[in-house]
DNA sequence: TTTTGATATAATTTCGATATTTTTTCACAT
DNA sequence: ATGTGAAAAAATATCGAAATTATATCAAAA
């Protein structure tokens, strides 16, 4: 538990931590009554972290019915990967002409830690153990691109759509299935963005996500 | 008041009323003891409804001090511009390949009532009466141009980001200084999108939003 | 068997009060 | 004057319970 940190920032960030590693079920209820209990506080204090999550995409909130685990669905995970592209390509494309030699660097560093374990990654029968460091690598890639693109409004609108893309994908997804491609894509990106090539840019961020357009990433 | 509507919901439906047509001053703080006295409440009743406005970003809020109106700026606005242009754009494009008949029929229909409202204020001394009306119709537009694009999620941001927007410009603004330039602006918007073309739709939006870029149509 | 409606149960929303934290005030020292 | 820190005031966060609303149960009627 941190310091100077509220009951309600606990609950939320445990709650958003569950929520986007897929501890509950797709379509679950929430219900603030049994949350209440397990976090030891009122029900007002789940409600109004509740609320939170669902400002940001991971809770859906019905008027007199509650909060619940939004459903996943092939269209959903379509959306968030074309929404995904567009505002990836468009970040990392003003990045490129804000972000100096400072945002370069950045990049080249998240890019280094991403590949260094996908490499390590690919040569392990169980790589279970790697696969939370892994995610939050790939976060911080993802996250880097967008990072000097001048737009708080666009950088927060991507980290949102991003967790719900990750809430959306199956687990099976996650479990290191196309790491080869993955390590070939992310060069090309950063190779891409180093060169100052844009459209070329676009074209590598959209071939990374492609897979998931095709509806078939999903159920797990 | 509603029906079927909680306490909750009014006091959300009100706040966000006043908060898009600015209200209250930007950089105001909200309280929850004055707003419940106010609508007759009890307080986490309000916090509840500024948890949810802080979801679309009409509120700012901070740990442990509260909520306010978010404060205006020129960086602010350019980047709520720039990020309308991509999503419509955008948005708008893809409406243009799914939207068929109906789409076009529903948008002629809104460009048709935008653009009688706005003849009709061409010619008054004071308008202000149909300031309204015309907002109305305003809105309607953008989000019809939205409407068909077969993405929920890019919707509901734009919708957000249209919101955000509405509450940044300033008051000034909207007492149409631009309504000649607006009318032509629509229609041509219109023409580009029923013709197909792409991207002279895409560069029509961008003219029709571009003077919001030059920080000047801020302060109020 | 299916539908309807009354009743019971369970969940959500709202409340008024209390606990905690932040902000203001003001005496005192620098 | 300016800064510091303790005490008071104000605001925010949390609570447990009561009121409201939805959901489930089940007997009677179609």
């Amino acid at each position: 538990m941190g310091i100077g940190m509220s009951k309600e920032v606990d609950l939320y960030q445990e709650l958003r931590k569950r929520l986007i590693s897929n501890s509950y079920d797709h379509g679950a209820k929430l219900r603030a009554e049994l949350l209440r209990k397990e976090f030891n506080c009122a029900a007002s204090t789940v409600r109004e972290a509740l609320f939170r999550l669902a400002a940001i995409g991971l809770v859906q909130f019905q008027e007199q019915r509650g909060f619940r685990v939004p459903n996943r669905s092939a269209k959903k995970l379509i959306e968030l990967t074309h929404f995904r592209v567009l505002l990836e390509a468009e970040g990392t494309i003003m990045s490129m002409r804000n972000g100096g030699v400072a945002w370069e660097a950045r990049l080249t560093a998240a890019h280094h830690k991403l590949s260094h374990i996908e490499k390590r990654i690919h040569g392990m029968d169980d790589p279970s153990d790697l696969i939370d460091i892994w995610s939050k690598s790939e976060d911080e890639f993802h996250q880097t691109l967008m990072s000097a693109c001048g737009s708080d409004i666009m950088y927060q609108t991507h980290s949102r759509i991003y967790a719900q893309f990750r809430q959306q994908l199956m687990v099976a997804d996650r479990k290191f299935n196309h790491i080869s491609e993955n390590i070939q894509n992310y060069s090309e990106i950063l190779e891409a963005a180093l060169s100052g090539h844009e459209s070329l840019t676009r074209a590598k961020i959209y071939d990374h996500l492609k897979r998931h357009m095709d509806g078939k990433t999903l159920d797990g």
